[in-house]
Formats: structure tokens, C-alpha cells, sequence
DNA sequence: CAGTATCCAAAGGGATACTG
DNA sequence: CAGTATCCCTTTGGATACTG
């Protein structure tokens, strides 16, 4: 199934943050997304980072290795996903007010 | 995250194809699922549609008592689904063709 | 028929300490 | 700075047997 797939790469419980982050930001080091999302691990990130890498969505620079500085940033095909991460949010919307205005 | 939420509600390895089947078929009793989806258990079958009933995605019916009979059906709001997971199977097989076709 | 109960292995994810 | 290693708890999901 092609739709469990995209449920598959986006899952994770970081992945759709890092995606938002990023899209938002722009290019962001380590350090950056480990401050701007909230409550994550060192190695939580690193794990998330490198599937989204693995599937082609980001890109991981490195810019300095004497003074280790790494940048990532959305790759064309990372980008392509705000379309459904924007779905996503549209209809988790609808989901929850109808699941407080129901009862 | 609302977008994290429907990536929730979704997640688990058959509820989507749970809801694609039953938005084709329409009504469908337990032992249909459990054949039209293969490999799923019992358990499985039953704790899916649990989780679904509660999010009011599906709408469960007793038809008779003494001769155990249910029947399982997309709710309205279940049926709003269909568009996100279109789009999902639309990216997943762009994905795809972005994966194989790459390397 | 439509489930539930039990047991178990594997995966997910957090806290903390450590490294090039 | 940008990670990795380790330990450990929780969640997920499968196999099998049983029930109203």
C-alpha cells in the first residue's frame, strides 16, 4: 500500500515536527532543532534525522570539521510534503471539533 | 500537532486498509474483514476496530443476538478520510518512483 | 459468529553518560 | 558542536487457545 508508506516514513514521533521545523527555518544545525523542538532527545533527532535522510527528504551538510558544524535543510522532494502535512492538519482540525462538539 | 493527530489516529498496521475496504465494500461483518484482510488476526481485527469505533470513524451494529451477527460501516466523518489517504497513496508512489528511479 | 485472554518477541522511545 | 553508547521501560503486534 503506497498510502501506509507515507504513514510509514512520516511516522515517528518527531518526524512531522523536524519537516515543519525545517520548512519553516530553512537550513537549521543540530544544536537548532535540538532547541526549537521542544522536549527532544540528542538522540531522537539524530535517529529521526538520518531516516528522513535515508528517504531523500533532507539533506545534511557538513560545513566545518575542525569546528564541527553540520547544517540540514529540506531537499525539492522534503518539500513536497507540506502538501500533505498541510491535509493532515486541516483535517485533524476537523476531527477534533468533531469529536468535542459531538458529545 | 493536528497533523500529528491524524498521523495517530491512522497509525496501527491495518487501519488503513481497514477503512479502504470498508469504503469499497460498504457494510461488512467481522468474519468479511478478517478474510478480505489478509493476514490480520483476530485480536488485531477486533482491537483496530475498537480504536477506530472510538474516534467515530466507523459505526458498529448488532443485527442479532442469539445468532451473533455485526455489521461494520464507515461513518460520515470516517468517509472524509477518503481524500487523505488519496493524497497519502498519491505521494507514497511518488515516492517511490523518487527512490528507485534515483539511485 | 464475534470476539477475549494470555503469553511473548520485537520495536519505539527516554535518561544519562560518553566521544571525536 | 554533533553526535553515539548503554540501559531500561513501554508499546505494538503475532500465535494460540478459549468464550458467550
Amino acid at each position: 500500500m503506497a498510502a501506509k508508506d507515507t504513514l510509514t516514513i512520516l511516522n515517528g514521533k518527531w518526524k512531522i515536527q523536524i519537516i515543519t521545523t525545517l520548512n519553516y527555518s530553512g537550513k537549521l544545525r543540530f544544536m537548532d532543532l535540538l532547541r526549537l523542538i521542544k522536549g527532544i532527545a540528542a538522540k531522537m533527532l539524530s535517529k529521526e534525522l538520518q531516516d528522513l535522510e535515508t528517504n531523500q527528504l533532507l539533506k545534511r551538510t557538513v560545513l566545518s570539521t575542525n569546528q564541527l558544524i553540520v547544517e540540514y535543510e529540506l531537499t525539492p522532494h522534503g518539500k513536497t510534503l507540506e502538501r500533505i502535512i498541510n491535509e493532515m492538519r486541516l483535517w485533524g482540525k476537523l476531527h477534533r471539533k468533531k469529536i468535542t462538539g459531538d458529545k
